[in-house]
DNA sequence: TTGAAAGCGTTACCAA
DNA sequence: TTGGTAACGCTTTCAA
């Protein structure tokens, strides 16, 4: 049978609650008491039961990771931010990934916090905008950190990158490099930062003096598919743009993979760029121009401000990537 | 405060361990009876404390999956796998990502395992190769399922692809293609399934009578750098390779990258062979060939096995992916 | 600085 | 088909 707490306490000879806090590393033990304690639970091979402790402490040890199916380089981005932090603090990451199409409504997020009280929890696009969500967190009184608010950003602890300026700088870029007839794929409709993004590319635009041709916007959901379902509609107008702008590197590979199909050269004839959280660009080639997102040390950062319990809205800077040949970033 | 199962039998009318019995499902509860409950659990808002049920009931409702820091399509792969069927079972998914280097003996994963006990556990190398982990779980009896084990492969569930056997297929195409000088990168040393590559890459050789050049291989661990690395080195030789094989994907990208800075037309001059878990062949342009491994069939099969409780070796096919121009997997 | 005893919210066992 | 009551293994409160 595994050791228990009793058996400890009775090994070391001290009772059970001096051995509570040697495990929790409270003060008022005895340097020799301590050390006897902690030979008795490495003799018996004692580790405390997280569930008893999470039941009788109220504190469960564990933060919960919520997030919609996200690509590849989002969920890694965001686990390898967190997982240094959560070790330290002897936390366990709960990842739950929620189907976005059948969770419209977070009731699946909301049954999932309820269930166990999480000490703290990470929220991520689209549900970090779903307010019944985050009553529910206020209101169980748990800490959390959203990645990407889309609105009421003052609500809480966030992370997040000037999405609306980063498509500006990217759309500008494009059009310092002579493009006019500009596409623009946008991301999923359920997500905030879609339309910051549109808002950006519109904004540059509007102050290059460009007249909005709606044909050269299309709808796309972030991923490689719809990415190339939007290319083939914008490279088969009567007169399709020079430059593809798509909201996720996912749906830029996508339209890369459709200008390849139909013999057309990139960079040289068509400019596609994406927007993303990715290291896409150092893996593609020709390459795409980029404008990156820093997820991971978004997460970093998110781990920070829970377990810090600070309380404050971080603006991360986002970074313009020129095609990968002229600014590679091996490694 | 939040209800707790005494505040729903009494607004019931019912017995404490009646309402257990309808959280669980369990039988004999008259169909009246249990429709008064679900009510009153409604009208409560109530939602079981998973750390009662787990301290009580000795089941966690929790599975472990344990996975070194591994790349984005990799870890990607195996929760999308994962997933739906954990959702299903009303079980939560606990990422334990380890760094490799750090945690060489699998301490830190054993501390892990003794803390909670997990309903079962989804192991990846190289710790899935780690007697003592294996031990460990044995002896607490958590059911597992290995993926991809390298040794005492009938020691537990497993799912894996035949490795050497994927490796040998992909040499035997570069060799058809033409190809008698063929590098190659070997993957991480502490990596069970790197061995198993090389094997294959060997046998394919000594199958065709060309002796092997130990200048041809590379030491690489998996991932971009180390792949540009073993590039370098392989195509700084007097005589070079005309073709590559890297025992990743990611490793593969590096090899081209390198390809691509010294003016190599890819794949006319140099064929460059990846291995991997990735949908990088639809990203890469021009492509890779690539030798595929489904991680997230392997992924889902591994929950399969897990919550049915059959103990199995499965093998799963591999697929070799011609360049992605001639055999596109869009979508 | 240490200890005794009362929870924490379930499930499991045994009766009824 | 239902209900008591003893665990489960820890933390917390209050004394000493």
């Amino acid at each position: 049978m595994r050791a228990n707490i009793k058996d400890v306490s009775q090994a070391a000879g001290v009772s059970i609650k001096t051995v509570s806090r040697v495990i929790n590393n409270e003060r008022y033990v005895r340097p020799a008491t301590r050390a006897r304690v902690e030979e008795a639970m490495a003799a018996l091979g004692f580790h405390p039961s997280q569930a008893a402790r999470a039941l009788a402490g109220g504190r469960s040890f564990q933060i919960a990771l919520v997030c919609s199916n996200p690509g590849p380089y989002y969920l890694h981005g965001l686990i390898a931010g967190l997982r240094g932090r959560c070790a330290a603090e002897g936390v366990r990451l709960i990842v739950h990934a929620y189907e976005v199409e059948a969770d419209e409504l977070g009731a699946d997020v909301l049954t999932f916090f309820r269930q166990m009280g999480f000490d703290g929890a990470i929220l991520t696009p689209p549900i970090v905008d779903n307010a019944p969500v985050l009553d529910e967190l206020d209101r169980a009184g748990t800490p959390y950190v959203r990645i990407s608010p889309g609105v009421q950003r003052d609500r809480s602890a966030s992370v997040a990158i000037d999405n609306e300026g980063a498509a500006r700088a990217m759309t500008r870029r494009l059009i310092a490099l002579g493009h006019r007839r500009i596409g623009f794929v946008v991301g999923h409709r359920s997500y905030a930062v879609s339309n910051q993004r549109l808002a950006g590319y519109l904004d540059a635009l509007r102050e290059a003096g460009i007249p909005l041709d709606l044909n050269l916007v299309e709808q796309g959901w972030f991923d490689f598919g719809s990415g190339r379902a939007a290319a083939e509609a914008l490279l088969g107008l009567p007169e399709p743009p020079t430059a593809i702008f798509a909201s996720s590197d996912d749906m830029a590979a996508g339209v890369l993979s459709v200008a390849h199909q139909r013999r057309i050269r990139v960079p040289e004839q068509l400019s596609i760029a994406g927007f993303d959280d990715t290291d896409l660009a150092k893996l593609v080639w020709p390459p795409l121009t980029t404008m990156r997102q820093p997820i991971r040390a978004m997460a970093e950062r998110a781990a920070e401000l829970l377990f810090s319990g600070t309380v404050e809205q971080v603006v991360l800077p986002s970074e313009l990537i020129e095609r990968a040949s002229t600014a590679p970033r091996w490694g």
